[in-house]
DNA sequence: TCTGATTCTGTGAGCGCTAACAGCTCGCCC
DNA sequence: GGGCGAGCTGTTAGCGCTCACAGAATCAGA
């Protein structure tokens, strides 16, 4: 019939179709009042027949924004930074923005000015920057352009719009509910000291020990992995007087787990243990661990919900928002050994 | 000084200050030959002082082609989707390319087709579709589209271009060392028999046991969960005479881990255990938990691979990569008990 | 000096869309 | 019947870029 190449109807092809011009095919794929019904389904009946899809690069061109929304995370492969995005995406997808992903090797400030140049690039309606760490806070400094932008996990000490989780609440809980079953005090085995997250933590868990009378025992600084947490167990274990730990997540606990068992100290009989994140297998550790559960999707709405109030508005805002984590009892916990 | 608002700086705008035409900096900006050195180095400067960023929607609209590679994956909070996901995004950022992701929340026709055409609105360049099942692979059927598509982890009876990894091999491997080691058969607990990877680990399973002529004991069907892995070690540790056990993934294998040593059923000394995957905290199980890791990086970049030849050659492929497992040995197997 | 190839640079059109505005069709009121 | 406003539809320009082509500059060889 045709032998031309092939190619995608455009909005012309479709309003030939229907017998109106280009611009009314326009109104009704923008919802525009002032159609009438009938020229509506018509328009709507050719846009089916042809299989028509607007072309999306020609009305950025002409509006200047885009349906595309950047995201920058270190090691999306984490629980953490995996779940907020599946989130954040999912809630995305549902207000009509596709979700572009920069992950970053490195939270240091030339890896994540570059993922965000990179977005800028594509000219992203906005960026989420998951930020744990001040240097990664510190590439946003210098940012020339004024694309609206919402922090994760980032500095509370500066004024992007930022949504956070209730790190000290949560540490708080954890060590109140190991002081409840009758422990003295409570050792912390904490993740990278530069992260905010670990600081909130610390920062609840010394509060709450101090609140309390208790002795506050040096942080042991880890990182986040099973590894870490292992290397921490095994000078825990070391220590008889030690009968309450609280880990900074759930891997650490993990690790921790592994070097209390290889010592022969039990938990809970010997020691008890909480960790932080709720990750779906924390259940069946062995015993199942008590743990504090992080909310990821409500993180990634409330960070959606901020990036398109500054979209919409057209102004940067410093808002923020905090999600309250919860405390998930299990068996990991019980009154020290008499 | 300048009243009207601040507009990004177009071509026009570099050529003007560069003293060129605006096709010249476009010659420059595409690395064009037949550009005069020194005519090349205005440019660049020119660029450089004004912040110039090429415009994508612009570039995208006239040379019908974007710069966007779209992946589709179902739960991408999981270790294997979060992990391909991090490897493929890394390996398309070195090419140019940015990934915008489409989650999607279970692997019916419907919700893959959605995430699929969601894509196809964007222009995406390529599309990467994690498919894992017969369905999700059935949602690729009816694509009037000739967008480069690669899939991971399909349908192998299939003819679209193809990243796998060898489970079959990879499930020989851990059966046979369990075999190796003294047992008279393994037990299998499989992931949801709809995937294909569960497929293929059954398999493989399958195969050594008959070569090595042991007994073939029914499948025991879980889904990739901690929690189905309970509930089969539950069924498992009330069987005297079963000594090994291949789980299907390491979570699964953790909940085993977890039913079994409820039952003091002792790892390895009653009962010898593999896993599949390779989480980072797999080495922290109690005990330490043998099992076969899955290279989710070369993963990545396979599919990479795969897809920008489609795209530059313009022509679709069926061509397929097969990654190959390894078994990582650590403390969860031995000899049966006497 | 001229010719012709070679290298470099500029001009014009047009990708598919939206925004602004112009125009046409009604029905209603004076 | 003329005028008018409201509702609907069409026309035109232009977003920032690349492609095709035309034109200028340079250089070698005759």
């Amino acid at each position: 019939m045709d032998g031309r190449t092939a190619r995608d109807p455009a909005m012309t092809d479709v309003a030939r179709l229907a017998g109106v011009s280009h611009q009314t095919v326009s109104r009704v794929l923008n919802d525009h009042p002032n159609v009438r019904e009938q020229t509506r389904l018509r328009v709507r009946a050719a846009i089916a027949e042809l299989g028509y899809r607007p072309n999306r690069a020609a009305r950025a061109l002409v509006t200047g924004r885009s349906q595309l929304l950047g995201v920058v995370a270190q090691n999306s492969a984490l629980y953490g930074p995996a779940s907020l995005l599946a989130a954040f995406e999912g809630a995305a997808a549902e207000a009509g923005f596709a979700v572009s992903v920069g992950s970053v090797g490195s939270l240091d400030r030339a890896s994540v000015s570059a993922a965000v140049e990179r977005h800028l690039d594509q000219r992203v309606a906005g960026i989420v920057v998951i930020a744990p760490v001040a240097s990664a806070n510190e590439a946003l400094d210098h940012l020339h352009s004024a694309v609206p932008l919402v922090t994760v996990d980032g500095d509370p000490a500066r004024s992007t719009a930022l949504v956070t989780v209730d790190q000290v609440s949560g540490a708080r809980a954890a060590t109140r509910f190991l002081l409840d079953a009758g422990h003295s005090t409570v050792w912390h085995v904490s993740g990278p000291t530069q992260w905010f997250d670990s600081a909130g933590r610390i920062a609840g868990w010394r509060a709450e020990l101090e609140r309390a009378g208790a002795e506050v025992p040096p942080v042991i600084a880890a990182d986040w992995t099973a590894a870490a947490g292992y290397r921490a167990g095994q000078v825990l274990s070391r220590m008889p007087d030690v009968t309450a730990v609280f880990a900074a997540n759930d891997h650490l606990a993990l690790g921790v787990l592994r070097a209390l068992s290889e010592r022969g100290r039990s938990v809970p009989g010997d020691v008890s243990l909480i960790g932080f994140d709720d990750v779906p297998e924390a259940a069946y550790f062995t015993p199942p661990l008590t743990t504090v559960r992080q909310d990821f999707d409500a993180v990634g709405r409330a960070t959606l919900s901020l990036l398109l109030s500054q979209i919409t508005s057209g102004e940067p805002s410093s808002q923020r928002r905090t999600v309250a984590p919860e405390l998930v009892v299990r068996d990991s916990v019980a009154p020290p050994p008499a």
